[in-house]
DNA sequence: TTGGTTCTAATATGGACGTATTGTCAACGC
DNA sequence: GCGTTGACAATACGTCCATATTAGAACCAA
């Protein structure tokens, strides 16, 4: 294996560790030496492969919504293949960030954790924001594809019906995660699928 | 002043010291030695009022949510008497708990760092789940009240719509909190007044 | 072989933190 | 008057943590 490889596999080791602390204890339960012991390595270890605790909870943040950004566009092309509506694409793409079962609700969870500490940490702002930018920036091209497709009204500004997409999925998200009696994960995923039959009310007129 | 009024002041005036480190720098900046001085007490005191430090963030959070909820409140109670639409009183309420200038941005800044820190401590999840659950019953309250008037459809079902505008309020919130450059405070606001719009498409019939 | 990086580990250091302990002083009941 | 209790302050204690330091092993170059 080359000597860069092994460098970055080593790194990922190390982040999935951290992974799994934050799903475990939250992002306050994550030490340099907890880690180091998750990962089942020395302390000396991460020290050589991350010069600070910042720079490692960076690097995973990173690792973690590439990942999950990666899982949500391979969804959507997957749903495009098959021609579905493209309402039914999004929703499927999209119904992977809500916290639906155990697995999905520890993702949330750190990428939640992250999320919230972006705010006072500019590392993580910019992750979190780069990251969100290009969610968004599909979700609007999705919209405009629904309007020259028919399923979407004409009058619909995409980048608006973004955003306001987006921050109802969190929305729904966040209430799920905090009180699941409240708002059941099945409660969710229906107001969501209702959300996205506002935004696409129509038909596909034609598939080329 | 009597010996329980004054211990009762004395607790607020420390509450109230939490809040502002929280506002500035996040629940992890609060510590017990910053908390009395920034109350400008001893450490001992605050010992002395509270068992602990999970008990003093515990009154803080009550103290904050209470305050939060009964101003809301008095909100729709003033808009109320002023017979506006239903849709109105609740936009206006609602909008409260938008970080739309930097005073809602700090408070809530406070309000989201305890909600999240809520998932891992029980203490503060009971008090948050108690808050949400009355905002919830007066949403319902309020949406079934527009079903009698007029505003409202009559197959909308008041509870579901309730925690669906609640969930869809705090992804606004969110988002304009974490990134106000994608969602800006305007947007936010336009895109809760839409929203609400879907609510209560119609008119009031009558007013008494 | 020698010498120098790179990788890994063990341990040291120094600071921050929550809480326990102790002390002081005033008010109050007897 | 005198002990007791409550309000507060100062400080000590023990823990945990990020990071620095030091040392050794492996590998490659000269």
């Amino acid at each position: 294996m080359a000597r860069e490889e092994y460098h970055a596999l080593r790194r990922r080791q190390v982040a999935e560790a951290v992974e799994r602390l934050v799903a475990a204890h939250g992002l306050d339960g994550v030490t340099v030496a907890k880690t180091a012991a998750e990962a089942g390595v020395s302390v000396g270890l991460v020290q050589h492969y991350f010069a600070s605790k910042d720079d490692l909870l960076r690097y995973a943040y990173t690792q973690l919504t590439e990942r999950t950004l990666a899982r949500a566009i391979e969804q959507a092309e997957e749903l495009d293949r098959h021609r579905s509506r493209i309402q039914q694409a999004l929703a499927h793409a999209l119904a992977e960030r809500l916290p639906l079962d155990e697995p999905r609700r520890a993702e949330w969870r750190v990428a939640f954790a992250f999320a919230t500490r972006a705010v006072d940490n500019p590392n993580l702002a910019a992750v979190r924001n780069h990251t969100e930018a290009q969610i968004r920036a599909r979700l609007a091209q999705a919209i405009s594809n629904g309007k020259k497709c028919g399923e979407v009204r004409n009058h619909t500004d995409p980048d608006t019906q973004a955003s306001r997409l987006l921050a109802h999925l969190d929305g729904l998200a966040l209430h799920t995660y905090l009180d699941p009696t409240a708002l059941p994960a099945s409660a969710a995923l229906a107001a969501l699928h209702d959300y996205l039959s506002g935004i696409f009310p129509g038909r596909c007129r034609a598939h080329d």
